[in-house]
DNA sequence: GTCTATACAAAGATAGAC
DNA sequence: GTCTATCTTTGTATAGAC
């Protein structure tokens, strides 16, 4: 009775409008969202958004930082550990990358869309560069393969994780691939991509 | 004298404005651009679009169709091509796209982003389902590892290639990278790929 | 074809009552 | 805290002179 069964009335309407404005946003990117239609979508009034955060802007921004840790805190924990092997890091990561990424597939194409536009969004955010270059991942890759740069496998282990739910919207549009088909075969994935990932890594046999 | 050195000066006025357009268009997305900048970016009258193009809407179409064709139009004939062998094409492909995307690095997330928010953009344009499911190279992925999906390698295939491009305002931001060492990296590739693609392909050892 | 001026609509933000 | 009503700005599109 206290407690209504419908568990969007229990949300304060801060936490109401911040959900409203996430689906929103994401849906159609910053510039063509209409401060209404988030109103609108969270069942209050226009003024009542002002009210909480200051404006369209500031709404965005702590949207958008909890979707950059999302996308990024994932990664980050898992390339900077020590204590385990490259082949171990490239499995946990295209197993948990792609787990996170069914769950949420349009994750990707809306961060790197904003950032694109709002090259600023990414003035908050961590130390990505790191995990790029300094990394005990990278160091491992360049161990492994001192003739390349690192960066080549980890943009090709980054690349066949991530592009086929950037590509999605193409593929469900023609390739007539509906939800549950791309995610068998982005599950199929989480084992392939690091047998690939393998294969590349091998040094080629001495010529 | 009749034909003066300013190759800009040369350009019918709608040429300009079509030029000006793309180039704000890419870079702050449909949405953000408002037809004054495209304008004056052009250096002609706002009243001025209008009378060459109904309106913001009509302009966009046909950037992006224009946009959409050298995205795709360059896959098709490698990909459909029945005269070459799988290891040819992907070297092809390879080669090519890499050209075409450092001359338009900002192309693929530009497009994908569009294609995000409005998927209608894609109707116009041509059967790129048949390149994933039907095509000569879809059919000798097939041929070569029949026991899975032949979109798993395409996917693979652009992801590699792609995928560095639509992430370049990220490693440019955030891994200090400019834009010559972007390119070197990028012509890597051309060779890399193939390569790599090679040893994806290579049927597993026995066991 | 090109301009100036302006109409018209939409969107972000605020004032003030309750 | 929440609403109604309104201000202000900005953006698309058009009218009409040259």
């Amino acid at each position: 009775m206290t407690k209504p069964a419908d568990p969007e009335s229990n949300l304060s309407t801060e936490e109401k409008i911040k959900r409203a404005a996430t689906e929103v946003f994401a849906q159609k990117g910053f510039a063509a969202t209409r401060t209404r239609d988030i109103a609108e979508a969270a069942g209050i009034n226009l003024a009542l958004l002002n009210y909480y955060f200051r404006s369209k802007q500031k709404l965005f921004d702590g949207i958008m930082l909890e979707k950059l840790q999302e996308l990024f805190g994932r990664i980050a924990p898992i390339f900077t550990d020590t204590s385990t092997s490259l082949e171990k890091k490239i499995e946990t990561f295209a197993d948990s990358y792609i787990e996170t990424l069914i769950k949420n597939p349009e994750l990707p194409l809306f961060v790197l869309s904003e950032i694109r536009t709002h090259p600023e969004s990414l003035t908050q955010i961590i130390q990505i560069g790191e995990l790029f270059t300094t990394s005990s991942f990278a160091q491992q890759l360049k161990a492994r393969r001192p003739e390349a740069n690192p960066l080549h496998f980890i943009m090709c282990l980054l690349g066949m994780t991530v592009f086929p739910f950037i590509a999605k919207p193409l593929l469900k549009s023609k390739a007539a691939m509906d939800d549950a088909s791309f995610n068998i075969l982005m599950t199929e994935r989480k084992q392939l991509i690091p047998m690939w990932m393998d294969s590349i890594l091998q040094n080629p046999v001495q010529s």
